[in-house]
DNA sequence: CTCCTAATGTACGAAATGGTGAGTGAGCCT
DNA sequence: AGGCTCACTCACCATTTCGTACATTAGGAG
């Protein structure tokens, strides 16, 4: 029996890891709470188990630890789309199926919505280190193999580019969640209220086969 | 000659509707750039015409002059929209103008966005007080009697909703400028692209159609 | 001309905020 | 056992930031 199992055990003490991952998830609440400007780092180490002075000596400053934030929540979306499998689906059912994946898992990760709106707000000046293709992930590939398989049964438009159609399902998927606020003040509609939720759920799908079918 | 004239006379000295509206002007602005958290009351007096202390006089602190920012640039929206006459298109060339004013405002005014964007991120509790219907605007009015007009005339769905319809077109614009950063680091697609921009004009002209035709 | 009030300017303070210097002790290695 | 490293704690600081008490002036009223 060896110590090496111990260093991995939870009632360890000193853990790096545990103490790094501790501070992200918090922070990540925090920074989507409030932004990166409205964040406070003291609140942050109050709702932490360990104390401010960790932040800087795994993080370096407000910003890498900011950063840190932004590569965690999207590595997580690109998870998820990493999962889905539609090569069983006819084309248009794929791409529908699609669009309502990316729809819930806005509606499901308010925090990313959150984060993301933020980052903008900044012009993208905090953006993580790191390579494009990592953070950019599977979905646009995706998207162009369903949209070559139907351009071969005739399904689906040949003009039809992958990114527009990711653009139109991200757009409609996120502003709904980052923009609820203020549309309901505006509008008096519960844009999350569920009985909403299924219409604008298959509005969505309906708009992205209308926009890539064949004529 | 009365001296009415000379009070309103721009080389007055004191004047309070001036020196209010500077301030407005040099608050947005700085509100649009780095949001209500990020902003810094010196920062917008030292690029102002008078002194901080005039905010304090006028708007009482920094929540009343953002409330007065927000009103400023969602009755300059609607103002425009107020001008749109499309009573004399097709029903549905009249949605998709409708939808292109729209997009064009998103693109011509950032700040617009950016504020709005920064107002969900506060989960619009900084909302400035005022009739609804004054900051709805009348946009949803105008779908309602474009639909009308093209259900009469068998153009348009019956089931079709302005609401909805606003959503589509809103959602789009707003994303398309909002989140034109992230998406530009993601997917490496100049969001704004003079040559991209023709062609994302049309998409949603074409969304809004499909969305609203008679099948 | 003088007075009075609305409008403006000056200078400052209290609290919050990001950040750090210096030390401590847990746990691994030999 | 004993030393050494690195994860961790504590107390503290320099600025920044919102806000205000108080002084001052413009300009209309009478």
């Amino acid at each position: 029996m060896t110590q090496v199992a111990d260093r991995q055990s939870p009632e360890r003490k000193r853990n790096k890891e545990e103490t790094k991952n501790n501070i992200l998830v918090v922070a990540t609440e925090e920074f989507a709470d409030k932004g990166f400007a409205g964040a406070r780092i003291d609140e942050i180490a109050a709702r932490t188990q360990t104390t401010k002075r960790m932040f800087y000596y795994y993080f370096s400053d407000k910003e890498g630890l900011y950063k840190a934030v932004v590569h965690r929540v999207i590595r997580q979306i690109r998870a998820e789309e990493q999962r889905v499998d539609v090569d069983d689906l006819a084309p248009l059912d794929a791409l529908r199926r699609i669009a309502e994946i990316t729809f819930d898992y806005h509606e499901a990760h308010p925090e990313f919505v959150r984060v993301m709106a933020d980052v903008n707000t900044n012009y993208a000046a905090l953006w993580p280190d790191g390579k494009q293709e990592e953070l950019a992930g599977p979905i646009v590939g995706q998207l162009e193999r369903v949209i070559e398989r139907g351009v071969e049964l005739g399904d689906i438009n040949p003009a039809t580019k992958a990114v527009d159609l990711h653009f139109i399902i991200t757009s409609f998927s996120f502003f709904r969640i980052s923009n609820q606020y203020t549309f309901d003040k505006l509008f008096g509609r519960r844009t999350i209220d569920p009985r909403d939720r299924e219409r604008m759920r298959r509005i969505l799908g309906d708009l992205v086969v209308s926009h890539a079918a064949a004529r």
